[in-house]
DNA sequence: CACAAAGGTTAGCTGATGCTAACTTAAAAG
DNA sequence: CTTTTAAGTTAGCATCAGCTAACCTTTGTG
């Protein structure tokens, strides 16, 4: 029994599962080695949605993620659905969102990349919107050296 | 008639389309405001591939795009399929690939970024081959504004 | 010549993630 | 109390882009 197949499927699936022989370039393509497949792209743009919605709003709800992300109810209905099976929120019976400490974690992950990235890109010339549309794609693409780097160069000061 | 509906679709598509009470929200998603819908990374990481290898061995197969991107043939041979049909690529008799002009121009738009984006990365600290991995994500999200902005930062010979 | 190896294709699977249509349910409005 | 609106869900479609299995050529080798 090869390592990955006990892994939660939802959020977690990566296309098509190649055979044992493939595997190992596959593993290395997403990033892991042997380690739990990493969450979505999709699915940390939810949690920093729902990140940023609490922090302007102070409660979230399934419908202002719909706005807020332009997608439609039944998309964000699925996605938060996946959300909950995999223990990144928490959705009460009147449709209050909260996010678990796991969800959490990846939110200000995100969120924090997205700062960054966007004050990093307003300091190189960029203008505010384009620089803020650039970081929703970038602030996926950091491994964590390269945005612990990038944090290092952007808080210096000087020079 | 909506302007979208006679655009190639195979390489072109970007998941449903909506209805068109929800269109502008879709196509501004997409960066676009009715414009042709934009190349999908993955054919931009093809003609990439195509480009570096046509460098380094002067002559490119479907094969070889295989192994270098540890994609298995089939993956590969309908990639080049419907690129060669966008003409992105021409295909000879024998197999032998060649990138058209239009090709070439989004091959070496993203070569272009992907060494930039690298040396940036490199001078920040990272080390060479998490620099070379960011960077193979990265490029495919610089807006033309923000490569432009980096490309000055970087060629700036001081400060 | 026979057979294996290499390159390529076809058919069909899978999963992620957007979408519409149509429904339920609860609250708000009249 | 009826009607409308808002929120959410279910069912099913579409596209992208990996994958395997199985096949066809062409080419090289004994």
């Amino acid at each position: 029994m090869l390592p990955y197949v006990n892994l939660p499927v939802t959020y977690m699936g990566q296309g098509a599962i190649p055979t044992a022989e493939n595997f190992r370039y596959y593993n290395e393509r997403q990033g892991n080695a042997m380690k739990p497949m990493k969450i979505q792209e999709s699915a940390e743009n939810y949690l920093e949605a729902i990140l940023m919605l609490k922090q302007e709003k102070g409660m979230v709800r399934s419908v202002d993620i719909s706005r807020h992300m332009n997608f439609t109810k039944p998309s964000v209905s699925r996605a938060v659905g996946l959300l909950r099976d995999n223990n990144y929120i928490i959705i009460d019976t009147d449709g209050w969102i909260e996010l678990t400490d796991a969800g959490r974690e990846i939110a200000e992950k995100i969120y924090e990349r997205h700062q960054l990235v966007t004050k990093w890109l307003i300091a190189l010339g960029v203008p505010d919107d384009i620089a803020a549309e650039d970081a929703c794609r970038i602030e996926h693409d950091l491994s964590s050296i390269t945005f612990e780097k990038l944090k290092e160069h952007i808080l210096r000061p000087n020079k």
